[in-house]
RNA sequence: CGGGAUGUAGCGCAGCUUGGUAGCGCACUUCGUUCGGGACGAAGGGGCCGCAGGUUCGAAUCCUGUCAUCCCGACCA
């Protein structure tokens, strides 16, 4: 291919809608130009990186026995209906893009695809004898993100690879979820990424066990913590920790206190000398469900933990009522929400646990009892300081049992708490949790029998009884991963593709395409090197060195091979983008000396063929 | 959706406060000189100033509305 004929358009300077560094490079190197928001066009530079991509991708998951398919990308409601998640993917999150049809039937455009791939199992898949079987697609993926940003990395539209595994049995899931953990592993160091598994939350996917890949980046989005020792690492939504111990409190009966202003934990603290581990707080806050009353919960969390919103949405999903439909959200009670719902206004700043249900009798369209939830930090406390439910005073020396005779009363302990970088680790307390970011290029789920059920997917087993089908699934962001590469492979200059998915492997740069000599070269050098299947660029366009040099260091073609001055004598020079090494070699020695490094740098981080 | 910002040529920006009919750099076209790290000179082409109303003799500039884009939060590959 010649630079020429490349359409290739680079810009000098950083377009305004870029902010983090992969985006304006790969707008720079002529890789993307964006259609709308969060929807982008992948010009013939990036193309070619995305289909090295889904090379490596396919001949990956190919090697797990799994079959490739294409499914379709305009659903029908009723397959969503039946999972249950139609309500939750339009009216809540409204993440599903959704339309109606001239019959008026409603359609979704697929955000992701248990539901039809649920369906084709239910009708395809009869026996335990045709399993396990593995199913992936490479497509277009629709989410209608609530902020659409950073170029690819949150796009409304972008490529995914996803798969599916049914199973017979949860050894079978176990199986061929660890055969895609190592597959993963292998399609990220193939591609030249530095990436880290963490166990995560499962999402609105569902399921038990689940699995993010980071590729680590100081742009990424997550906060992922890992043990120094590397045996823990998990999203900071999932993560979980060893809190530190709580400062004992004076034990004396139970006082009243007067807190006149003083409606933050800090305050409190600062004037009266309490620890925050001394104190437990209380969060009152309102879960609205599709199909079901708004839940109010109060939730105690010891006073310096701070409340992990996920762990408290799985928790409250897990307790909703059959029926209830999906969670929606979660928000804070104010006293405009109060006064929206008939009810009194609440003492925020000096709430505690025994905080009566009294207060939500005759809520509009509240339920009126408190889902009660409380961290272990907060049930641990065998003396505390709380809110007396009245402005300006607490309560001293509280104990669970005085403040709540009923054990009904008290509120269920659990994991509620968001794990900080400097916690100790579970595993091993001499160790604590460091914090990095990271961008999630890959998921897998252990998804259970939810979708089977739902969908009525079922088998006959060895018994000859009718059984849901267990299953899997797996997904990678094939267009994110192209840009999380160059997040992790870049410089000043430009990017530094990872030769495994750069999109030419070699760029021929004749310093002077004037000088005959120079020009005959570089096209017997373009040849040479295409003849040995290498995936060579010559820069034949009648540009000055200087112009053609940045736009090569720009778009981050990994070697260069520069036909210059000495052209003449059959010298040229050889140099690699990533550290910008030049070494000087006779023309005739080109192959010599570069297909044993392409051959190594081919197979990524992997370090031999594949 | 809440909070913040910005819309002027393909890209980056100035002009707006103090209204008088649009400018700079890059890119593009032609010619010449240059030619190993985004050259120089000359000549050119390209903009209903996001859109719609209003104020005014006159609006890129003032007012109102609207749309779009970006940033911070909730969602996710």
């Amino acid at each position: 291919m010649r630079v020429s004929r490349l359409m290739l358009v680079t810009l000098r300077d950083d377009p305004a809608e870029a902010e983090i560094s992969s985006h304006k490079l790969l707008l720079r190197g002529g890789y993307i130009r964006r259609i709308s928001s969060g929807i982008y066009a992948y010009l013939p530079l990036l193309w070619r990186v995305l289909q090295k991509i889904e090379g490596i991708v396919r001949q990956e998951m190919n090697a797990t026995g799994a079959l490739e398919t294409l499914l379709p990308q305009l659903q029908p409601a009723e397959l969503w209906q039946r999972s249950g998640r139609w309500d939750g993917y339009t009216a809540g999150e409204g993440i599903m893009f959704h339309l109606q049809d001239r019959q008026e039937r409603q359609l979704g455009l697929g955000p992701t695809h248990e539901e039809v791939i649920t369906a084709l199992a239910a009708d395809l898949l009869r026996s335990y004898r045709q399993l396990p079987v593995s199913l992936y697609q490479i497509q277009t993926k629709f989410r209608d993100e609530i902020r659409p940003r950073f170029g690819l990395m949150r796009g409304r539209e972008f490529i995914m690879k996803d798969a599916y595994s049914f199973h017979a049995s949860e050894e079978s899931l176990k199986q061929s979820y660890a055969a895609m953990d190592l597959a993963y592993r292998r399609i990220f160091a193939r591609c030249g990424l530095r990436a880290v598994a963490v166990e995560a939350d499962s999402g609105a996917i569902g399921g038990s066990a689940s699995q993010e890949f980071m590729v680590t980046a100081e742009a990424g989005e997550d906060l992922i913590l890992t043990s120094e020792d590397g045996r823990y690492g998990a999203n900071q939504e999932r993560a979980v920790s060893l809190p530190p111990p709580a400062v004992e409190l004076q034990q004396s009966p139970c006082q009243e206190l007067a807190t006149p202003g003083l409606a933050s934990i800090e305050d409190l603290c600062r004037v009266h000398g309490f620890d925050p581990t001394q104190i437990v707080k209380v969060l009152v806050l309102v879960a609205r469900f599709a199909a079901a009353p708004a839940q109010p919960l109060l939730v105690c969390l010891r006073g310096d933990q701070q409340l992990n919103e996920v762990k408290l949405a799985n928790a409250v999903s897990a307790r909703a009522a059959e029926g209830a439909g999906a969670l929606l959200e979660i928000t804070p009670i104010s006293n405009e929400l109060l006064a929206a719902e008939g009810l009194a206004p609440l003492p925020f700043g000096s709430l505690g646990p025994q905080l009566d249900d009294g207060v939500l009798a005759g809520a509009r369209s509240w339920q009126q009892r408190f889902l009660r939830l409380a961290d272990t930090t907060a049930t641990d406390l065998t003396g505390f300081v709380c809110g007396a439910c009245r402005s300006d005073q607490h309560l001293v020396g509280a104990s669970w049992e005085a403040l709540l005779p009923q054990p009904d009363q008290r509120p269920q302990s659990l994991d509620l708490r968001a794990a900080q970088p400097g916690d100790r680790c579970l595993h091993a307390p001499e160790q604590t949790l460091l914090a990095a970011r990271g961008i999630e290029v890959g998921h897998i789920f252990q998804l259970g029998r939810k979708y089977s059920q739902a969908l009525e997917a079922t088998f006959t087993n060895e018994a000859g009884s009718e059984e849901a089908l267990w299953m899997g699934c797996y997904g990678i962001g094939v267009s994110r991963l192209a840009q999380a590469a160059v997040e992790q492979h870049h410089d000043e200059q430009g990017i530094c593709w990872p030769t495994s998915i750069a999109p030419f492997e070699v760029i021929v740069v004749p310093a002077n395409i004037e000088d005959p000599l120079q020009q005959q070269l570089a096209e017997s050098l373009l040849t040479e090197l295409l003849d040995a299947g290498v995936d060579a660029l010559l820069d034949d366009r009648s540009e000055r060195a200087g112009v053609k040099f940045k736009d090569a260091d720009l778009i981050g073609i990994p070697w260069r091979v520069v036909v210059g001055r000495d052209a003449a004598n059959g010298q040229i020079e050889l140099v690699q983008r990533q550290g910008r090494s030049t070494e000087a070699l006779a023309a005739s020695a080109l192959l010599e000396v570069l297909l044993p490094r392409l051959t190594t740098e081919r197979c990524g981080l992997l370090g031999e063929p594949a």
